[in-house]
RNA sequence: GGCCCCGUCGUCUAGCGGCCUAGGACGCCGCCCUCUCAAGGCGGUAGCGGGGGUUCGAAUCCCCUCGGGGCUACCA
């Protein structure tokens, strides 16, 4: 029994996709269930719309939980609610309970009183924190309580830790084994302010209580709580609930100058969920990344079996990857050269219909061309090609092929012809016209383009152009040239010959007698 | 400052005392193919953070050190 734990404070993070995968997996191989709970303790923080785009990225990224109630057609599951927000009577339940047992006292001090409190322990160079002496209200007697109660001043409340300044603590975390560490001894806050309007819980206090009512048995997180762990203990302990397992992560990390850093929200936008959607990298693309990120193995693996193959705890690596979304791209290219025409155009379509309009309404308009211009050179030969990496590529890389994306070219001067002179490339493209022959191999087809040259007195290849430049206007890489722009607006396209059979004779010839007007 | 985690090519990593003059993948560079690009084929580039030990032998074990990251909140 595993769950995820996102606080809804903007948009959804990658690194809490790959937790959230984590924990799915484990959770899944072990015949478990796998639990979404929204951490919503502080409302300061709150975003609006926060559930919509879990519910988004979740669905997006195949996450959907087992039980809770964002991201699931309906609620579901025996413990919620989910949301911390709406737990807030259980919280002050077993807070009163722990106050009973003497486990838990109410604070008053200030903001001001505890930045002295921390100023006074630096400046003596001792642990900061709420503890021992340093604890105004740890064993404040009942009369000052009820006196500060009746003044009705705002109060925390707070855990009393039997934890010991210089103590050890040590636990067996799933991934990185014993750790030991200083133990707690902070009375931390438990129950945040009275003076907000919902009393709601800290993040140390939630996790116990929720995990515990939840029957979860382990908990994934990033390395950042490692720390917490003997607080969280301790929690454990005092309410009487068994301990759960941890495994803590390696959060993904971005490359900054010469070192690394936590992939930022602020500062990254490959650290948000939406960068993947709205550029349109295939799901089982990113998946398949992060998948290799967890467990390096699977990155070895075929797609389709490293997808199916449960990530495992001992595989996983300790220290923190970069994010590569260049890497990212080489693994995407080749995923979509592994489908067929329809699943790349049911793949672009599917992405335009959210992030470019124009492209479902230009692929609507021609389904046939459509399928013919993806299929040239991926269709029947050993090697497809790979310009797809994203699904917002097919509007550079395809665009082309239809006449609305299309723009004529009718200036022979244009810079993409190169150096040649325009009046030339008038000729040459008027002659293309004119004899054009449309019908036959790819061989018979290309043979045209080099009697063209030909007439035009282009050099048949680069070692003859060599040897004496000023012979010729240009070799035959110039002359295909003239037509490959005529024909797709640019210097670089795939194979002419191809391009043609999609375009249909009549297309070919209207596109390069454009450049007589 | 204190405590904790981490440290092999630029990146993701294999490696768990001899199979390592450190292997793979991405990137980058070059060559081939070639009407352009992409793809593909072939080749190359580049690394055990540093210093001490232990050992016949260390990327692998120990110590120190340096570097990066985290925690030290009524943020999670």
């Amino acid at each position: 029994m595993t769950r995820f734990g996102p606080s809804p404070t903007g948009f959804v993070h990658v690194g809490g996709l790959y937790t959230a995968m984590v924990s799915r997996d484990l959770a899944h191989s072990t015949g478990g269930v796998y639990v979404l709970r929204i951490e919503d303790t502080d409302q300061s923080r709150e975003v609006a719309g926060a559930d919509e785009q879990f519910r988004r990225a979740f669905e997006a990224f195949d996450l959907v939980p087992d039980e809770g109630d964002v991201a699931l057609d309906e609620p579901r599951g025996d413990y919620g609610p989910y949301h911390q927000s709406q737990r807030a009577a259980i919280y002050q339940t077993y807070v009163r309970e722990l106050m009973r047992q003497g486990k838990a006292y109410p604070d008053f001090a200030s903001k001001e009183e505890l930045a002295q409190i921390s100023d006074a322990q630096r400046t003596l160079k001792l642990p900061t924190g709420y503890y021992g002496r340093w604890a105004p209200w740890r064993d404040a007697s009942e009369d000052d309580v009820r006196a500060a109660l009746d003044a009705g001043s705002p109060w925390v409340a707070r855990f009393r830790s039997d934890g010991v300044v210089g103590e050890r603590f040590a636990f067996s975390d799933r991934l990185r084994g014993r750790v030991e560490m200083e133990d707690n001894h902070n009375d931390v806050v438990i129950l945040k302010s009275s003076d907000s309007p919902v009393r709601l819980p800290t993040y140390h206090f939630a996790h116990a209580v929720d995990d515990h009512l939840m029957r979860t048995t382990l908990v994934v997180r990033t390395e950042e709580w490692l720390s917490s762990v003997p607080v969280h203990r301790q929690l454990f302990a005092a309410l009487g609930f068994d301990p759960v397992d941890y495994a803590h992560l390696a959060p993904l990390m971005k490359q900054e100058g010469g070192s690394k850093r936590k992939l930022s929200k602020r500062k990254d936008a490959e650290a948000s969920v939406d960068f993947y959607l709205e550029a349109g990298f295939p799901v089982p693309a990113v998946q398949y990344y992060l998948r290799g990120l967890a467990n390096p193995r699977l990155a070895e693996v075929p797609l389709p079996e490293a997808l199916a193959t449960p990530l495992r705890l001992d595989e996983f690596g300790l220290a923190g990857p970069l994010v590569d979304t260049v890497k990212l791209r080489d693994i995407a290219a080749d995923h979509v050269a592994t489908l067929s025409g329809p699943e790349v155009l049911a793949g672009v379509r599917a992405w335009a219909a959210e992030y470019d309009p124009e492209i479902v309404k230009v692929l609507d308009a021609n389904p046939e061309l459509a399928l013919a211009a993806i299929d040239v050179e991926r269709v029947g030969v050993e090697n497809p090609r790979k310009d797809l990496a994203t699904w917002s590529d097919f509007r550079d890389a395809y665009g082309f092929f239809f006449p609305e994306l299309f723009t004529d070219v009718t200036d022979p001067g244009d810079d993409r012809f190169g150096e040649l002179d325009p009046e030339l490339v008038r000729t040459v493209a008027a002659d293309l016209a004119d004899t054009y022959v449309h019908e036959g191999d790819q061989p018979t087809w290309f043979q045209q383009i080099r009697d063209l040259a030909n007439r035009h007195g282009f050099a048949p290849n680069p070692k003859t152009y060599k040897k004496d430049p000023d012979a010729y206007p240009g070799m035959l890489r110039d002359a295909a040239n003239v037509a490959r722009v005529a024909i797709t607006g640019a210097q670089r396209s795939p194979d002419l010959y191809e391009v043609t059979r999609a375009l249909g004779a009549e297309e070919v010839v209207r596109r390069l007698r454009a450049l007589q007007r």
